[in-house]
DNA sequence: GCGCCGGTTGTGATCGCTAACATATTCGCT
DNA sequence: AGCGAATATGTTAGCGATCACAACCGGCGC
């Protein structure tokens, strides 16, 4: 008889029995079309060669059956999955969540998704477990947003089986990589206040490990240098304002102290306020200034001087990068930098005259 | 005689002649080993009835390959691509920032993938269009972070075929959602400041067309309607700092204003500026409060008075709800609603003495 | 010694789609 | 008309996994 387990053809018309309203496939599609199922898949793919009337009672039995492409299927055969994965470290900060949406838009645009996974900690390993947690789904492509020096090893190691690109401060090694100047906006924020009569500028910098820390850094003491100036001995924080607002409480009372610049401007919010509590005027007695350019910094009690990165640009850069890997374009090895853009308002001044 | 070497498999030679590098398949390990695909099929799924040697030989030649098995295929046959999707307004903001990372952190530990699709704008065809996306991409489920009151009509259309979550405010609409309970919220805060002397409280409220906004505002009016004191008319603004500094520079010179609400801690901030701007005191003239409690709001100036709300916490649940509902434990119909918490800072201060 | 049973492993069929090739059908031009 | 080149459409064979079922194995009871 008739064995087990063949039953699935015809069922044709009304759904009888089953009470289960299968999703239709394209099989379907093409019997009420009165075509073949590779019709249906041309009028799908926009191949050539489908006489346009068949082209719409194909397209008019797709939309009676609100038939949907299976997309595991097509990416079995066709072996693109269409998504991208995205890594990131805490996109709850202001900077990975404007770059994440700048990827996603981007991504959408070309037609992909976007898949993301936070890391929990910052270690090489766990970046590793990202990407492969990713890859292990099948992600064309990755950005990562997780500018640990750190990260950096665990990454070339995997690119080869993946595209993988990075989005931040600019890095050594060899891996395709949108990056902001970080360096030449510390150098300009730094310069700035020198200009503006101070002997020489603090900072405040952001946690070690990650890169943007250590280029902001960098920069900063190469304007230093460069003004042949001394070079203050340097505080730093997590990016929090929390940790902006402790650095400010042990620099508050040093008279020594008459211009900072931060590595963020949570940071210096918290700075900021600081320096409120202990009396202490900015940009009267002490100029400050940031980085980041976040929305807020412009109603800072002083509005803030700072220095603006475009995150979400960043973001579209380096899908952007990734594509073209994608395409194959790659080796073509040019980093992508984004220069910076002082902004400036209230919070720094002219040093006072000695 | 008849040596380790079975009548199996002619085994070895993965003759690597061609340049290009197939990635393994199952049939590649099972060859390895010894075995049918099937039987490694049963060790990666941890099926029961495998021998112990012959579990080790598999994970020997999985290992020794670096074989991943590929997801589509498993999701083909399976019918579940293990990945959840998130839709979200404008995930650069704090709030759907902090919920999206919630979220992600949960599904993780769920097994799932979480791929987002943020929407160009809130009217209910982006959302349509958004949650349209996601499902053709496969997902299991979908949470939305797109309080807008216009999204929930889009969304019960589709919740028939794909399990969905809101998460923010309350609705009236019957769909699953985690949700604060944001009418509490602004009642404690605005009668807080009623308790302070105030007369009235002034509200900035959030944009037309958010529930946030919607519940935040009906809070505040309940509240004063309850003290039997006069309600004043309402200025909204868009969430930003901008527009809080805005909105402050309309009523700073406004007599009537001793106490304002508003209805996040951004734009509590533009406010505090335009506030001190104007040479009104904060909270010796002006008393205001804001909500979310977002990290910075203790740094401000003055530091505000907020009302707490765990996004995080609330991207979890809704994760949670979610799960349940994928797992068929559906219908129980019972929303989460997390209750409002002051946190008391120095932005609100007794009204003065008439 | 036979049959039954439960643990262990192998054999097809199948998921829904696209790629490659095979087969009509139409058209243009001598 | 006629014949080859396009233009349309259909047929078959996978993609790489899981599922259902069959087959094998050794031990046990009678």
């Amino acid at each position: 008889m008739i064995g087990p387990g063949h039953q699935r053809g015809l069922c044709v018309g009304v759904e009888a029995v089953g009470t289960e309203v299968r999703q239709p496939v394209m099989a379907d599609v093409a019997k009420l079309a009165g075509v073949s199922h590779q019709t249906v898949s041309r009028v799908l793919n926009g191949a050539p060669h489908v006489r346009s009337g068949t082209r719409e009672r194909v397209l008019a039995a797709i939309r009676e059956l609100d038939y949907r492409p299976n997309s595991a299927a097509r990416a079995l055969v066709t072996r693109r999955s269409q998504t991208l994965g995205v890594v990131s470290f805490d996109s709850t900060l202001y900077g990975p969540a404007s770059m994440l949406d700048g990827i996603e838009r981007a991504a959408r645009t070309a037609d992909y998704f976007v898949s993301v996974a936070s890391l929990r900690s910052l270690d090489s390993r766990s970046v590793q477990e990202a990407v492969d947690r990713l890859r292990d789904q099948g992600v064309e492509g990755i950005v990562v947003i997780a500018p640990q020096i750190s990260a950096v090893g665990a990454l070339s190691r995997v690119s080869s089986s993946v595209p993988v690109v990075a989005v931040g401060a600019g890095s050594r090694s060899r891996m395709p990589m949108v990056s902001f100047d970080n360096r030449a906006g510390a150098e300009a924020a730094t310069r700035h206040l020198l200009d503006l009569g101070h002997r020489t500028v603090h900072h405040l910098a952001g946690p070690a490990g990650w890169m943007e820390s250590r280029d902001r850094h960098d920069g900063w003491r190469q304007a230093l240098e460069d003004a042949g100036v001394r070079v203050p001995p340097v505080g730093s924080g997590d990016w929090s304002a929390r940790s902006g607002y402790q650095a400010g409480r042990r620099i508050a009372h040093d008279p020594e102290v008459t211009a900072v610049f931060c590595a963020n401007d949570h940071m210096a919010l918290g700075l900021l306020r600081a320096l409120h509590e202990a009396g202490r005027a900015v940009p009267g007695e002490i100029s400050v200034i940031g980085f980041d350019d976040i929305p807020e910094a412009a109603y800072f009690a002083p509005p803030l001087t700072t220095v603006r990165q475009d995150f979400g640009e960043l973001g579209r850069r380096a899908l952007e990068l990734l594509l073209q890997e994608l395409a194959g374009v790659s080796h073509t090895r040019d980093d992508v930098q984004i220069s910076p853009e002082m902004v400036l308002r209230r919070s720094a001044g002219p040093a006072r005259r000695g």
